[in-house]
DNA sequence: GGCCGACGATAACGAAGTTCTCATGAGCGG
DNA sequence: CCGCTCATGAGAACTTCGTTATCGTCGGCC
């Protein structure tokens, strides 16, 4: 399966077409020619959400981008929506894999845990330099979870398992290492620090608190979650 | 004048309107007359929400709710947004007064911090029995805050300011008495919990975690955030 | 060579927010 | 009492956007 996300292969930024029309001219199976097809939809919407001003964008506007049409586009999604979750699940695929590997560079159990919060954490903030426009899977794809979440819970929790897999292994392999407690519910654990790590930048909003850097915060949230609040 | 919609005066629940009608026919003058008008639709929009079976609504509605016209709701409203701010700002405002008054009935520091969270988890969960629909500020208000938070900060961030206030003075006060660590960042901290609470019910479908009955999640969230998740 | 299926271009439709036009009725100064 | 203006209501019109439908074409296949 062609599932390389965003434009891993595109260079430059702007060129993903001429080349994909002669791939598809050579090796021109229907399932390929089909994959290329939706793939391109895919990148168009991903070149207007982070290249554009905003990071919403219209059909038409993939359409005209993808150098195709509306015929295709809903040939092959049966709607925006669904753009909008295949957008979303290889984002959460491309991040889960990121984070495996940060998260492989550390053998204790417990530092394993903390490297997958510090590193989430900074993947759900903000852009820390304004100079490059980068997004791998920046604040945009945590806007869009806010949109799934509660537009489409199901498809939304499936789109979630990568992520919530791998973290789960973490925390239970920490718990069986005795560095965390054990007797906690880890399934609820797991999904509420998943949800406080890609939604505290609305906690900034929220309490009007100025944006530091994001790797502080990382810190001071796990030392929260790791300690509590209590004075011990 | 066919004004005068089916149930504004019938008030089961809706306390702020029969009054404001009655205080229009005394003292008359265009600001009472204006502001009685601002109510009847958000009245209408309050009715809309929680009588009907979605939470959404058209302005169409709410002008037709409402008895009034199209042309009036631009008069006073910037837009639908203004609205959604405006009963907003209301709901948030009514929850920070029914907090505080729960709030009121503990005396201990750390009991005051513990029962703001218990009772605004609940608040912000689903409703608990299929009984009785209706919900002061149910999830409903959770998704606008979602809405605001990404399409509006600052007015958003405004409109958070009651309940803002409120919790940072009960967790200054349980800082002050030594119950809770007094070195975190205040006021980080206070929006962090408040958005760990207000979207856990996200959580609960990212895990695709059964959810389980408010009170008891509420207090499972407590005890993680009081003494974390480390072994002691 | 002729059918067939995919595709592009474009129009059309429907919902929803927003604006505009017009009429009416109330208060008010002359 | 007359006409003026302002607030309001009724509703059409405009705009955007998602979605569907129509039509024509081109390339492959029997």
């Amino acid at each position: 399966m062609p599932n390389n996300a965003s434009g891993d292969d595109v260079a430059a930024e702007a060129p993903p077409s001429w080349r994909e029309l002669a791939v598809a001219r050579s090796l021109d199976s229907a399932r390929t020619r089909a994959e290329n097809r939706v793939q391109r939809f895919l990148d168009a919407a991903l070149e207007l959400m982070d290249s554009g001003d905003s990071k919403e964008f219209t059909v038409q506007e993939v359409v005209e981008r993808s150098g195709q049409s509306l015929r295709s586009f809903y040939q092959y999604f049966g709607g925006k929506h669904e753009l909008l979750l295949a957008l979303f699940e290889e984002s959460v695929r491309s991040t889960a894999g990121v984070l495996r590997d940060k998260v492989d560079e550390e053998t204790d159990p417990l530092d394993r845990l903390h490297r997958f919060v510090v590193e989430y954490y900074r993947m759900c903030s903000p852009a820390p330099k304004g100079k490059s426009k980068k997004a791998s899977p920046p604040p945009l794809m945590v806007e869009f979870a806010q949109q799934l979440l509660t537009a489409h819970p199901a498809e939304a929790a499936r789109a979630f398992v990568p992520l919530v897999s791998l973290f789960e292994e973490i925390v239970k392999a920490a718990a069986e290492a005795g560095a965390i407690k054990g007797d906690l519910p880890h399934r609820a654990v797991v999904g509420t620090m998943l949800a406080v790590i890609m939604f505290n930048s609305f906690s900034a909003t929220i309490a009007a608190t100025p944006v530091q850097d994001a790797t502080s915060a990382a810190e001071e949230l796990w030392a929260v979650v790791l300690n509590g609040i209590a004075t011990r």
